[in-house]
DNA sequence: TCAAACTTGTTCCATATGGAACAATATGTC
DNA sequence: GACATATTGTTCCATATGGAACAAGTTTGA
């Protein structure tokens, strides 16, 4: 920053806020993360997502897994192609619908994910560490809000 | 979403829920709405957060952008030729410092930027129209203390 | 005062990204 | 039952993206 210039002022801007401000926090703190597992592990953004929604739902497909993020499908598909082929997911049609197919992790896939949520945790934890317990309730709640509204 | 199955679910995973909420509202319902501008008036996202942070401050260098934005200094250079070359934006060497140059917007740029507002402002009543206004102001002031965290 | 270290803005480049079109399958309608 | 419509997963492709290296200028500190 020039001269002792607060760019933070930006942030009281009278309207869109809370976009500006959800945006900022998105690429100044949780795609940061990204690239830190991406060097540490290989694994893009989209590869992650797949670990991240199959380490908490047992079975989804594809479909699913873009609506959870809202990521576009083909992102998704080539993701679930890289991590079939490393062994982190298994995939078997869907018996009941021939057009789309089963995504579980593997036991390979779960010990992946395990050694690296801890960096996303910590991740959340510096973000988080200026509010009271109280405050993080709060926001969770009304994030929830926020997410669920459609 | 297949047969009846909520997926909704996944935003309730024990850790690093708010990490995954704030990403999941920043690719849903921020980034489409730099579509629309893309598809509209042809801006991308960097050159529309110039005329963003310059409608608000005046006198800027690429690398306050850059940095209040949270976007590489790169993508902000591009942005700038752009918004130069097309007459939303002009441009002084700063003259304590050769490294550098201010940035300000037109009044041409103030009026494509009058033109685009609206369509954020819309998005975000849309996401926040499920909150109370006693809800939205404690959002706000969530979100203001984790954005100046640092 | 001068070299080392740093900062700004830029270009280059390899990769990520997501829209559009597509084939295969499923559903709805008559 | 058959034709139109919709959905899933995929490939193709043009563009966006951001790291790294760079030149020009500035600061630091011995």
């Amino acid at each position: 920053m020039r001269d002792g210039r607060d760019l933070s002022v930006i942030f009281e801007r009278p309207t869109i806020r809370d976009t500006f401000r959800i945006s900022y926090l998105a690429n100044r703190l949780v795609l940061p993360a990204y690239d830190d597992i991406k060097l540490a592990y290989g694994l893009s953004r989209g590869e992650y997502l797949l670990l991240f929604c199959l380490s908490y739902i047992e079975e989804l497909t594809a479909q699913d897994v873009a609506e959870m993020t809202g990521r576009p499908r083909n992102s998704i598909s080539r993701a679930v192609h890289r991590m079939l082929d490393e062994g982190y997911l298994k995939r078997s049609p869907d018996p009941t619908d021939g057009r789309q197919a089963l995504l579980r992790i593997t036991a390979k896939g779960e010990r992946l994910h395990k050694r690296i949520l801890p960096l996303f945790e910590e991740q959340e934890a510096k973000m988080l560490d200026n509010l009271t317990s109280e405050e993080r309730k709060l926001l969770d709640s009304l994030l929830k809000k926020l997410v669920l509204r459609d």
